[in-house]
DNA sequence: TTGTATGCGTTATCAT
DNA sequence: ATGATAACGCATACAA
């Protein structure tokens, strides 16, 4: 069923049915009526591809995610989709399991003029990043990473862990351990051990290379770097820069028949749902996950409609979630 | 840039851009390599609309999910981005926030020629889906719940319920209490129900309204649905129908004054990624949700390919996981 | 082996 | 107020 059929059906012209479709130009309400009996009778819809190409806009965003199957992710989608629908925009989703090759291939290939613009929640940004998104001809959002020339989502990284590595410190906490991540992810990677080195250093405490360890993004690895820590030396507190490493630190530390917190306090950064139904409930960072995907869809609109084209550093919210995973120590250690 | 003008700076014709960009029909190397050159150089890429409009073809393919930042979802969402990675497809995805009426729109959205296929992850199915369905001009895939005339993959709910329940007698539990959803998501709803009595009934096991409680999908659910068991009768064990609703009733039963499982045994359904993290780790049923989505992006792709148009039911398999949630008592109850 | 011309389904311009 | 028609960018039948 296309256009001219509901035309034909009706006894008017494309153009009419056109007309009544879209709402707009002038159409007697006798025909209008005749015309809106006929697509109701029939089922019809219009072809949303034609319409694209017509209208040169897909009414559809691309969003690139590293792994969709994070609740990070899932809930930096939801916020995306929420904004989306009020705009009645569809996603159009690439997952790319954190490859990098697939990244750039999903950022050229939604660059087709498939999409109205995309979002990118990036873990790392190289060089070839940056060489594709100058080549966009659409608007381009990313959350997570800062990228030269182009508006970004940021997470308070820095101010983030200087308040866990302070609720440590206050708690009387001097030997304080670190779980990280590979440094090619800029802002948890660099930004989270920069942060903790330096509040360590703001509370003239020393840091010390055999209580830090780095891994990836999950909970084995957490596991697998907090033993690492312990064959070395023990903490009374461990910073974990991800809820799920903190997860496999808290397993390990059980396993060698230690306590959380009572023997070794832990943090982790993120509040995953079940953060706080974890024993002991964990502290951490919550981020605004979701506020973050809703702040990047309106970013991106603003820029589809052109109606502020300025990039933008923009910073979420977060908020210190202090639960049992951390005990105060008494002030001679 | 259009092939027209890749065209005229190869000095060729538009078709033989269009041949050498697809790779059929016949090209003299020498203009191939001219073509290519000039791709190459104005990083031209061709508008996917217009090749979807003349193609008849979007190599997308449509998802309807209920919720997208729950880890079911994502983890269906994974298994059928990887399928669909293999065949050069793209996804298109609804987030219909538990609400029929979007659920139904997204479908009649979709059907629009936009999409070359669809897969949905009710968890309802009522005869207006059925009727929006039938309308379809392409193929559809169900997720977790059975629906006339499509393909479905399901859960094996009625045997894994049962798995569990004979799990929690041969630990010796009599008063075995349920914290159920609403029956309008059938396979949630009322079959793991339906296999909860059928399971009592199998050991001659009483069926007690007072052990039986009705919640929602949160966590908060669980907790509340707890509650009001534990004000009326307290069991020795209870079955929640989802890891969620598991780990409430954990908390209340904690809040409670009781222990998990000294007091009493608490499974859940579904295994999230911090099941076995949990203190106790939940004894609940894993389910391959990234199998089923894998599945059902195969299914689709059948259909589309028109390989095998006939309806099946596939039942993607489980697998109990026993955890310490669950404790044995003594025989004489 | 290559080029020309037509059509995919829609919207919009221009007459009428 | 309505209808005829060109154009969006691409692929392909047909001609050459």
């Amino acid at each position: 069923m296309k256009i001219k059929d509901i035309a034909k059906l009706a006894g008017v012209s494309p153009a009419t049915v056109s007309r009544v479709m879209n709402k707009n130009g002038y159409v007697k309400a006798e025909k209008r009526e005749a015309v809106e009996k006929v697509i109701r009778e029939v089922g019809y819809r219009p072809n949303e591809i034609a319409k694209s190409l017509k209208n040169k806009r897909s009414n559809i965003i691309g969003v690139i995610v590293p792994k969709i199957s994070t609740e990070t992710a899932s809930r930096v989608l939801e916020g995306i989709t929420q904004i989306a629908k009020e705009r009645n925009y569809q996603l159009l989703i690439s997952n790319t399991n954190l490859q990098i090759e697939e990244e750039i291939n999903a950022l050229e290939f939604l660059s087709n003029k498939l999409v109205d613009g995309i979002i990118i929640s990036a873990t790392e940004v190289t060089d070839q990043h940056l060489a594709v998104a100058r080549q966009l001809t659409v608007p381009l959002v990313v959350i997570g990473q800062r990228m030269a020339g182009f508006t970004s989502i940021l997470y308070s990284n820095n101010h983030a862990v200087h308040d866990l590595v302070d609720h440590l410190v206050q708690a009387g906490h001097k030997k304080i351990g670190f779980i990280g991540v590979d440094p090619k992810d800029k802002e948890v990677g660099q930004v989270r051990k920069q942060a903790y080195m330096d509040a360590l250093n703001h509370h003239q405490l020393p840091y010390k290379e055999e209580l830090v360890a780095i891994g990836d993004f999950s909970i084995e690895s957490g596991y697998q770097q907090m033993a690492s820590i312990l064959k070395k030396q023990r903490p009374t507190a461990v910073l974990a820069v991800t809820d799920h490493l903190a997860i496999g630190a808290i397993q390990c530390i059980k396993d060698n028949g230690l306590s959380v917190p009572a023997d070794i306090s832990v943090t982790g950064l993120g509040d995953v749902k079940l953060a706080k139904y974890l024993s002991p409930p964990l502290t951490t960072v919550h981020y605004y996950f979701k506020t973050s995907g809703q702040l990047a869809a309106s970013e991106l609109f603003n820029q589809i409609d052109q109606l502020n084209m300025e990039n933008k550093e923009i910073y979420v919210d977060y908020e210190l979630r202090i639960r049992a995973s951390v005990k105060k120590i008494e002030r001679n250690s």
